[in-house]
DNA sequence: CATGAATGAGGTTTCATTCAT
DNA sequence: TATGAATGAAACCTCATTCAT
């Protein structure tokens, strides 16, 4: 099903979250998927080489989740913005809360120190953004939100709620505080 | 005069902000202190008594200068989350927004990994919230915001669409992500 | 051929003989070895693991040359006792003295510091003691010695007063006290 | 009552015992005796400096409580030679048998490598060797022993049997062992 | 495709000793 | 006498990467 390139780049995935990028090591995700040196040197050049794939499939997966199937369905604006909650209240609350968020972290982790992980990690966000932007911008024009309220900006603030309030979560080990936020967001944009 | 100490202190501060803790090696900080490996660990039980030594250090500053100067302050409430802005804004600008939030950072880095770390953080947040809570509580007594609003969780959206917003800028290495959410919150919150 | 971790071993073995477990730097056997830094913990997990596999090594080649060639064999037990004063001497006065006994010295230098180590030691000197026992019961049988002897305290002493005599010789850098104390045993044992 | 060289000679002695020389660091003598590192080279030249303090003072006692005290004592040879016992069970049952003989360890992890604390050790042992012979003379004279015993031979083997004895109870973390031995020097000397 | 031996720089830490005060 | 800051070599160990097979 999977190739072996797709496989050790999932596990891959699941170690850097865990662990950041810099922490993990080749031998721990040679370790994990049990391959050899050469193995891994075989499929990716380079440990930065895995590192961008882990993004990109991260990034692709994220996409389709919520950007695709989420954000850019044609259902009801105010259900994909309570779905798109939801989503992101799911992937957290099965893990815990403990690692935090997969992109947010490698944003804070790699954008200084690394261009073509900061760009990936960019692009997403500003999809997210965008999507979301274009959900206000239908309920505005549906009478569900005030027109005096600016598509872009209360975007960037929603993700920037959100991306914020797993931080916090994370600080706590409580994944409490993010669901207290999610109630303000859905106050905020009348999304009971 | 500073001690030896704090001097070193504040040099790994610098460093740890832009290199992240894990990054940041004793040979980095011994480099740029221009002192000997023995002569770090006569001040320094190890690396990790180090991060300890600067998250407080951070914290203790940030206490002053936002908590107590700031949000503790006699002013008038509205003024007082407006110069709580400007404070954070202006620290970001100064760095162009490159490396983060100092405290955001580690939040991410290291509180999943390491607990004396975690706490140390998570209470930074938690008096931050709680002084946001209460100046809110102060403007709902002065009517300048309607009482159906929660003091506390509002406190928490806050804090984290700051953090979340610095976070979005750093991704993008431009702190006008940043500047936008700040309008956001001065139009939900009547700022102006 | 000998694997490389064996050839590893056995270099470490002799350098740990002449120096000691402790002021044996994995330096010190990287040099001796030929081999890099990385190439020694490739083989070995740490130098604590280096150290046990020297002492199984030894224990191994002496329970072979020792117990089983000698103590174990079906020659008349005074031959017995009198090859195995033999053998201790042959491997003494070859390197001289100057290092004393491998298993003894690790038994010293490790027994309270680590007991991984000294129970391999235990080990090692149990059989010695219980196979000495055994022989000297042969000898109780033949009418070679006296019933009044107690097979497991006298060949506690006979270990013993081996590995004593390595001692005191040691100290004086000189084979010659060994070999007075093994006409000792000779004399009362009757091995003449 | 104590000078303070002869107080930190004496902290750094139950290191050494327990540790060993070379694993003792000047830090830990330090702490122990609550010094600074500019008192400890006040005092001490060096570690090694130190380290013959230690053999000196650990002689001169033993000199003085089981050489002059009760070898070359007036009492009858037998009794003499079952004080000793006595003295050397007591001190080991004392630390339960954990850290073997102070001054048999340092032969052994020093011999090889320094001659100033070989020659003081051996010093000692020769003493102690001669005086037993001496003892043993006694007993020849008094036919209390078979004049074919060779005194000076036999008084080595005896205290090869002690120090070989220590080791392989070191080696058990047992004192039984030595107990054992003693038994069996009673029975070969008619010390009871 | 696959193995794992080899490399060497660099990681954190400890050490004995010296020096300025 | 006494303090403790400073030094730098060397300790154990990990790392990303390369190479021979």
């Amino acid at each position: 099903m999977f190739s072996r390139v797709k496989e050790i780049t999932r596990i891959a995935r699941e170690i850097i979250h865990s662990k950041g990028y810099q922490a993990t090591s080749v031998n721990d995700i040679m370790a994990a998927a049990n391959i050899g040196k050469g193995q891994f040197y075989h499929y990716f050049q380079s440990k930065h080489d895995l590192g961008l794939a882990v993004v990109e499939d991260l990034v692709k997966d994220w996409e389709e989740q919520l950007i695709t199937s989420i954000l850019n369905d044609s259902d009801d604006p105010v259900t994909k913005l309570n779905r798109m909650l939801i989503w992101v209240e799911t992937i957290h609350a099965k893990m815990e809360i403990k690692y935090g968020c997969p992109i947010g972290n490698l944003a804070i982790e790699m954008s200084a120190q690394d261009d073509e992980f900061r760009e990936k990690i960019e692009k997403f966000f500003n999809q997210w953004v965008n999507s979301v932007s274009v959900v206000l911008t239908e309920m505005i024009k549906n009478d569900q939100l005030d027109e005096s309220i600016d598509p872009q900006k209360n975007a960037e603030s929603i993700v920037a709620m959100i991306e914020g309030g797993i931080l916090l979560s994370v600080s706590q080990q409580n994944i409490q505080i993010l669901k207290d936020i999610f109630k303000v967001i859905k106050q905020q944009y009348h999304l009971n």
